[in-house]
RNA sequence: GGAGCCGUGGUGUAGCGGUUAACAUGCCGGCCUGUCAAGCCGGAGAGCGAGGGUUCAAAUCCCUUCGGCUUCGCCA
């Protein structure tokens, strides 16, 4: 029997007339001298009826009929007997009176229900992932992944945009994560890296005239795995000619509005908002900060300085910050919650955390015994403290303190529920510092990459102050997230030699590794830049998962295995020999 | 590399020194012509991730180990 049409398609137009579908038993209702069955294809669900008066061989054959038998169906469509409509169905006024049934096959009972908001151990899921697929909301994740990625590709081709791929075979480099190596048969002892990105293949399309490239591509860094985070992963990677930030980032509000309005029916409010990294760490406390809730840092370095307070001065002595957050409406916490607030902040670094609690008609706190009445007045009205509030202090260098406040931050956040799941709030966050200093390699490193241009003004600097260098760096932070991060790359030989000796690579290992960009770069290489995303945190959010294993079809477990193929294993003699690799006998 | 949580019929859980290892659901069988988490009746199904130890006695306590998840480090 040749399928006649996807279940969605059923409707008024086809009432009475004769369809042939197939699809999978969803599930079973065994009356007796009648049987409901729904019938799934991935389009929708609908219900078919199995009844002797209509025709007894198919009844017959349907008593057969278990969970997940895949099933050919025809049958006339029909409307549902009035009080019987079942409005969970998207077909649920209608159900198809089965004249013939055939069993394509035949299924064990699952391991697990093929429903929605199952807790099932991850292993099992992965292991029998073909059956997690089933699920609707695994299929729409896949579903929409699918509509995002068209949606992206539609776009950035009507704006000139060529999608080019870029090799997985590569060589590897020596900056930032561990590599994903692949022994060369060819080359005994020599190993390509799979790609991290495919930043350096990008700028050499540019430099080949490309001006506008783009690839869904995937990346591979071997570093441990979290729920965000996977061994392959799939980006959005873009690059232009010509371009400088704005561009980039009109182009690439307008894109994500796009994808949010196709894939979600969401409109979403342009232009992004933006701040400095700077602006970011002192009021939120982080880089990528979620912008859903306000709770902002405030700081009173300038406004405390000169107070005799110990753990205060002392801060202040040694070139640190004293900033705090009012939380509002705290004032009822209980002295465990700001116990459990001030280990959270010991946890991150902090030496301990100040607090005052602002009641209708005293202050009670273990520190506002050591301020002047005046010194109180100011904090209070700095921090705009009205009763029923609670005051939460740091007092250290101000990494420690933004960081400690900025998880306060939305540990509080948390606790007075001030995230409503709906909301989007997107911005950039520019003005990166280009470099940072590696305590323990004694070296500079660069905070994005080696690639990307200091701000123009800052070019002298390279030479007199490295750690002022501001980078012409942005990232895009969703809700919280960083979803993509992007420069104005460096186009000129010179610049780029000097960038290299700041992070301390000698002349033989830039040409060994850098050697062939450098060359390029002496063929006229445009000004360019460009921007990637991370497609599945992207689609995490969009699908309002917790994991971005629940976004990609075969993903891997924390300790990178996957339990339906059983990789990574142990291959044959022959096969290492061939590779001239021997392995170490364990222990 | 570190920390935390978890591992008990197919699945999800309860039990936390002595139980016939409990419950729900699924599965199998029977009854049932309007259900859609169908209903009712009956049945099968685990020796508690693995290994070792403590004890008269271990799912229960201890150690080791494996696996899953979360997280710090790591992730230019």
């Amino acid at each position: 029997m040749k399928r006649t049409h996807k279940i969605s398609e059923l409707g008024e137009q086809l009432l009475g007339k004769e369809v042939v579908l197939n699809g999978w038993v969803d599930t079973r209702r065994d009356h007796g001298g009648l049987i409901f069955t729904d019938l799934r294809d991935r389009s929708a669900i609908v219900q078919v009826v199995f009844s002797s008066d209509v025709n007894k061989e198919a009844f017959a054959l349907a008593e057969q009929i278990r969970s997940e038998y895949v099933i050919a169906i025809k049958g006339l469509l029909s409307k549902r007997p009035s009080g019987s409509e079942n409005p969970k169905l998207s077909t649920g006024d209608f159900e198809v009176y089965a004249e013939k049934l055939v069993i394509l096959n035949r299924a064990k009972t699952p391991p697990f229900y093929i429903e929605d908001g199952v807790d099932v151990d991850e292993n099992l899921r992965m292991k029998y992932r073909y059956l997690d697929l089933r699920r609707p909301e695994m299929r729409n994740n896949l579903l929409l992944r699918h509509k995002v990625v068209q949606t992206l590709r539609a776009y950035l081709d009507t704006e000139g945009f060529v999608e080019i791929e870029t090799p997985i075979l590569g060589r590897s480099t020596p900056e930032g994560a561990r590599d994903y190596l692949v022994p060369s048969r060819v080359h005994p002892g020599e190993f390509f890296a799979l790609p991290q990105s495919p930043q350096q293949y990008k700028q050499i399309l540019m430099v080949a005239g490309m001006e506008r490239y783009f690839q869904i591509a995937r990346c591979f860094r071997d570093e441990d795995l979290r729920a965000d985070r996977q061994p392959e992963f799939t980006q959005l990677d873009m690059e232009l000619s010509f371009c400088d930030e704005e561009e980039i980032f009109a182009l690439v509000e307008a894109m994500i509005a796009e994808i949010f309005s196709v894939g979600k029916d969401v409109n979403v409010s342009l232009p992004f908002a933006r701040l400095t990294y700077d602006e970011a760490m002192v009021k939120y406390g982080s880089d990528k900060p979620d912008l859903r809730f306000d709770l902002p840092i405030i700081d009173l370095t300038e406004s405390l300085r000169g107070v005799e307070f110990k753990v205060f001065a002392s801060a202040l002595e040694n070139n640190g910050v004293v900033r705090a957050i009012n939380a509002k409406g705290c004032a009822r916490f209980s002295r465990k919650e700001i116990d459990e607030l001030g280990k959270i902040a010991i946890d991150n670094g902090a030496k301990g955390m100040a607090w005052i609690i602002v009641a209708e008609d005293e202050l009670r706190s273990p520190i506002t015994k050591f301020f002047t009445a005046d010194e109180i007045k100011l904090i209070l009205q700095e921090l705009n403290a009205e009763p029923g509030d609670l005051l939460l202090f740091g007092a250290d260098k101000a990494g420690i303190v933004a960081r400690v406040l900025g998880i306060i931050r939305l540990e509080i956040a948390e606790r007075l529920q001030l995230i409503s799941k709906d909301q989007l709030k997107f911005c950039w966050i520019t003005g990166f510092p280009l470099l940072e200093f590696d305590d323990e390699d004694k070296r500079y490193i660069a905070v994005h990459h080696p690639f990307t241009s200091p701000i123009t003004e800052d070019i002298p600097l390279m030479e007199s102050n490295p750690s002022a260098l501001r980078a012409r760096a942005y990232d895009l932070v969703l809700n919280g997230t960083e979803i993509g991060g992007g420069s104005i790359r460096i186009h000129q030989r010179e610049v780029q030699e000097k960038m290299f000796k700041l992070l301390g690579l000698s002349d033989e290992e830039v040409n060994d590794k850098f050697g062939f960009m450098l060359d390029a770069f002496e063929f006229g290489t445009p000004p360019h830049g460009g921007i990637a995303f991370g497609i599945d945190r992207l689609l995490m959010i969009m699908a309002n998962r917790n994991s971005i294993r629940d976004v990609i079809a075969f993903p891997k477990t924390q300790s990178a295995s996957c339990p339906m193929t059983n990789a990574p294993s142990e291959v044959s003699n022959k096969q290492l020999r061939e590779l001239a690799i021997r392995i170490k006998e364990s222990k």
